[in-house]
DNA sequence: CAACCGATCACCT
DNA sequence: GGTGATCGGTTGC
């Protein structure tokens, strides 16, 4: 990560999904701990529409669970899954609306040995690739690296510079991106909204 | 208040 | 490529 990231605008968020998922790739999420920082490079996502996508957890209408995805954007929805994980995404479309893009993979930036302690992998070989992977090349995995959870995370907004959950912008730049259909649904599984950085080694399947 | 289900992962073959 | 673990959120009785 390099030292001049900076925040994303809450304008970048109050667009279509579409849009906003195509272009978090390359983006960082950034823990913010008292003595240490992780941070992860956005190399995989999936866009969810709001209330008319089948597949969202917005077509469950308003509930407790999902009250986040109907605020304002630029806000973590961080929900349970499964009985085990928790996933990210960050909320997009203004207050009313309830699209939001869920976090699939990160390429590990820094704080690796923090990752690799929050996985439990403490005795991980790094920096090799093939073990670089196993920290966040997957929406429980990237959550359990950076100690993400429901409790401690959800609802906080992830552009405000007091936060410790954020999301920055450097100066990379993708260059090619691949499209295909979302990945453990059963609802809307035809819709191309799975976004990848092409031929990167970290999204989620090989 | 009981039952069902899931935006996953790790481990098996 | 297949499957079991595991439990909060939701729904239906």
């Amino acid at each position: 990560m390099t030292p001049d990231a900076k925040l994303l605008r809450r304008a970048f968020f109050n667009r279509d999904p579409r849009i906003v998922a195509h272009e978090l790739l390359g983006k960082l999420i950034v823990r913010r701990e008292a003595r240490k920082q992780l941070a992860g490079r956005i190399v995989e996502v999936e866009a969810y529409l709001g209330a008319g996508d089948l597949a969202a957890h917005a077509a469950a209408g308003h509930t407790p669970r999902n009250a986040v995805l109907w605020g304002p954007p630029g806000h973590a929805y961080v929900y349970f899954i499964y009985g085990v994980h928790y996933c990210l995404n960050i909320s997009c479309l203004p207050a009313g609306e309830a699209g939001c893009i869920l976090i699939r993979a990160l390429e590990p930036v820094s704080g690796l040995r923090n990752m690799a302690e929050a996985r439990g992998l403490a005795d991980l070989e790094l920096p090799s690739v093939r073990d670089l992977r196993k920290l966040a090349s997957g929406p429980g995995k990237l959550c359990e690296a950076l100690s993400i959870t429901r409790p401690r995370d959800n609802a906080k907004d992830m552009l405000s510079p007091k936060s410790d959950l954020q999301v920055m912008s450097d100066d990379f730049r993708v260059q090619e991106v691949a499209v295909t259909q979302r990945i453990g649904i059963t609802k809307a599984a035809e819709l191309p909204l799975r976004y990848v950085i092409a031929g990167n080694s970290f999204v989620s399947k090989k």
